[in-house]
DNA sequence: TTCATTTTTTAACATTTGTAAAATTTGTTC
DNA sequence: GAACAAATTTTACAAATGTTAAAAAATGAA
């Protein structure tokens, strides 16, 4: 076998960068967020948020790496997001709607977490307008990466998609297990079997 | 053949109305936006947005239809939105990053629009936390919408996406071209023909 | 290490969807 | 209504992906 690689280790990722990196705050404002913030931990393989039930947490990750699934009728699983250091766990139903959301969030690795009350940040919406606008620019942005998604899913087969992930994530593949990257990318393990063999030729 | 059903035809949305359906605005909010807006009018077939450049239009839908797509590099067209009376048109990429978009919009129908520049929404949203809220929850209900549409891509076949168009939005299938239902859903328009004929007998 | 478990790959075959071209229907214009 | 253009359906075949089952490989715990 070839000497592995070296690994670069994921990097802790601070609640004031998460913060500043979704759009700039004036210290008063990422004051007033801070206020609510609590760090939390928990192992691999916990379920984080739960389909059918109405969040109030919102979670921010400095360290590990998480997934988004529904499932389906017939239970089957779809893992539709994979979330890493410095990105925001949300269930967007509960979120924007304060309905049930669809989502459950898995654990992938042991997690530390920046956990804040939905219902603060909501507060914080009407009162700060800075804050209002940073919540813009998230939701402006996951939308657009989410709707980029749904153009690629369709002008890229399933090869060209996995060496898309493969060029601008690859530590998602190195950290994920291989079902869960099949079903983000939307095809059956043994697809992504298939098409990994080809590459390798 | 049988007489044709009664075809409801589709009412002209006010801007106020559009405006407040996104997120109620207090009526001194709403008088600013209001400002800013200009009624238009475009035949069908018209380019409204063109894919590549920085837009600084906003249109919101009084009457009509239009479809955002994307070419790929083959020059394969993919309408991935329809938007209609009430809603709004928007090169997200433009609006979000200021840099150039991945949609043209063209119209379906005759369309009356309000316009809006976005250069004068982005001085609103520095200044109004109420309009800032607003832009806020428009970003929030676009991104529910397409990261559900996303799912379903993947947990519905062909067929199913289909029939939930035709109950859920029967409007869109009478008033728009099977070639633009058919990319729309995903798949091409011979695959669309065998569903519908499927669906028939 | 060794064993048990989980993950990944491989194989054979079925099904779905795509492609290209022709036939049909629909709509528009004169 | 005739003639033309555009949209839709049908057909035959090809390619991609899914399904099921089994084998192989990797991983993790004792």
């Amino acid at each position: 076998m070839l000497p592995k690689a070296p690994i670069q280790l994921p990097q802790e990722t601070e609640i004031e960068t998460i913060l500043d990196t979704i759009y700039a705050l004036p210290n008063q404002s990422k004051a007033k967020i801070l206020h609510f913030i609590t760090e939390v931990r928990y192992p691999k393989g916990h379920i984080l948020l739960k389909a059918g039930t109405v969040e109030q947490s919102i979670y921010f990750i400095k360290k590990g790496i998480v997934r988004a699934y529904s499932c389906s009728s017939d239970n089957d699983e779809l893992t539709f997001w994979f979330g890493k250091e410095g990105q925001a766990i949300i269930s967007m139903k509960s979120y924007v709607e304060n309905r049930q959301g669809y989502e459950n969030i898995e654990l992938l690795e042991d997690c530390e977490l920046y956990h804040l009350n939905s219902e603060n940040l909501r507060q914080l919406f009407e009162e700060d307008i800075f804050i209002a606008n940073w919540g813009r620019k998230f939701a402006e942005q996951e939308l657009i990466r989410t709707e980029e998604r749904l153009i690629q899913r369709q002008f890229k087969n399933a090869s060209e998609r996995y060496k898309d992930l493969l060029s601008g994530q690859p530590d998602l593949i190195r950290r994920i297990q291989l079902g869960h990257i099949a079903s983000y990318l939307g095809i059956t393990q043994v697809s992504l079997s298939r098409i990994r063999a080809e590459i390798k030729i």
